[in-house]
DNA sequence: CTTTGCAAG
DNA sequence: CTTGTAAAG
């Protein structure tokens, strides 16, 4: 049964929902647990314009085909998005024979336009790509800084309104080795990109953007706070180069208050305990703040230690 | 039921038990195809002295035991060998602990003698041991030549009756790069060790060998003159330094015209299309050869590119 | 802990 | 095709 709204406890904790239960033994500050059975807001109106994108750091593409074959393709049916953004592809400009035939198959039926990138500077690293029912207008690759695009990190597409982006912000590294071109190079980069993008139009940046940006987006910050992905530098520089030039976080403005990872590393077995960071965004130009119906995430699809992210942006 | 021994066609071509098939859709030159159901020997008298021999190139010990999990156990169990051979072990002077335990409770049950070898120049590449229910005399590691020691390809010995040598011969390679050191360097020093061996007892050595002698012992001879393993090179080395100095090769001695493969590669799915190479030996010092009760194929034991094989002992 | 590519067989 | 390694996350 449903625990009542009023209870003591405010986290429902039923064991064969795992992406229920915090990974504090005891909630705090009031937080609620993301909960995509009863978080997500009743369809759109018959009718409504809209349109569904996806964003999903698959960490190696291949190795998700190989391992859940056509469930990748029951996501898309289930699903039924309109665009898909990956992140974390690992392909090579020359793919294997059978790994395009499996790619076809699993991902692109029904999906006319695709759209990668690769890394050229390191093989079988990174990537990301956008795969659309919709002809976009245009497609643009990188940032166009050579000294940022060797990595095959960014995607643009331009469709009738709006600039869809699928990014995946490089990692700071063990040591934090690459947390400076992060914070100094890279970060700002991109944010000049959107910036200028957003002149014509509003841009939605979504992707595996390698930072929780709070407390609540990590399940343990006290011990993360010389972590990748939850240093201060590169959480005030997500604040700076994003959010305070007018990028709405669509999670987090729908849902205050509640945890919602998006990765869970494999390192300690962290989905089965819950031990989760939220690094996939869909950030939206301030012009789109009250345009989306749901943001969401989708705990529940395996095969990567990132979990897919859905916006529903009314047209 | 059994095929007769004055039927026209003189090999067992049962689907069940692909070890039976030759390659040669033909047979040729009258040679049968070895079976160990029908071909190994009566066991020997009961009280009859003798000792069990085993050889397993088992192409990485660590991921036999994951695949395998008991049923190297139970091959120990079921053979009830007095000392195992091993090649290609793969493992590093540091193994992880979780490996330790498991090649502990799989391998060394009821075995309190080991002895092992591994590369230091090359980690996780080649490495050879001696598991024994007998404690030796003594044990010597490597050709005692610093040149030929890096790679853990040896390990020896020393029992009442007999030097045992464990031996993982070098590979002459893709584009037979190393085959000249194989020629002029590795096998010269090895067929002067154990005739200096010799000296003292009688030697029985073991192993991967790394070459097929006779066309009997690969199943396309035509079609790998230039292949690693089979080239006139190999093949003249293999019997003018061991062979020709009064080396016995066992299973040939007592299977003459029987094809019995004891390797057969990944890459073309050989094994089931017995598409093999006999490149493991029992090879004995002329003063054993008439010591043996039996040299034997254990074909149908998995988990490894090559197979185990048997020498038993008379004392 | 898992992906990738790589060397080696 | 499978085993190891390494770099990366």
């Amino acid at each position: 049964e449903m625990a009542t709204d009023d209870s003591a406890v405010t986290l429902p904790t039923v064991q064969s929902e795992p992406w229920t239960m915090l990974a504090h033994k005891k909630p705090q500050k009031g937080w609620t647990a993301y909960n995509p059975r009863t978080m997500r807001p009743p369809p759109l109106a018959e009718g409504t314009k809209s349109v569904k994108l996806l964003s999903w750091n698959v960490n190696g593409l291949r190795a998700l085909l190989k391992l859940e074959g056509f469930s990748v393709l029951q996501l898309a049916q289930r699903e039924n998005f309109d665009v898909l953004c990956l992140q974390e592809t690992k392909l090579q400009a020359s793919i294997p024979e059978k790994d395009v035939e499996s790619i076809k198959q699993c991902l692109l039926d029904g999906y006319e336009n695709s759209f990668w990138t690769c890394s050229t500077s390191k093989l079988g690293y990174s990537g990301t790509a956008i795969i659309s029912r919709i002809k976009p207008l245009s497609v643009t690759y990188g940032l166009g800084i050579s000294d940022h695009d060797s990595e095959g990190r960014l995607v643009t597409a331009e469709f009738d309104s709006f600039f869809l982006l699928s990014c995946y912000v490089p990692n700071s590294g063990d040591g934090l080795r690459r947390l400076s071109y992060r914070i100094t190079e890279w970060d700002p980069s991109l944010s000049s990109y959107v910036k200028e993008l957003e002149k014509k139009k509003p841009v939605i940046l979504t992707g595996d953007l390698n930072c929780a940006h709070q407390e609540i987006d990590i399940y343990n910050p006290a011990g993360n706070r010389r972590s990748a992905g939850f240093t201060d530098e590169e959480r005030q520089s997500f604040g700076a180069n994003f959010l305070s030039k007018g990028f709405v976080d669509t999670f987090r403005a729908q849902h205050r208050g509640v945890v919602g990872y998006t990765y869970w590393g494999y390192r300690h077995g962290g989905r089965k305990t819950n031990r989760g960071w939220r690094l996939d965004y869909f950030l939206v130009s301030e012009s789109l703040a009250d345009k989306f119906h749901d943001s969401y995430i989708l705990p529940d699809v395996t095969g990567s230690d990132h979990s897919p992210i859905g916006l529903i942006l009314k047209l």
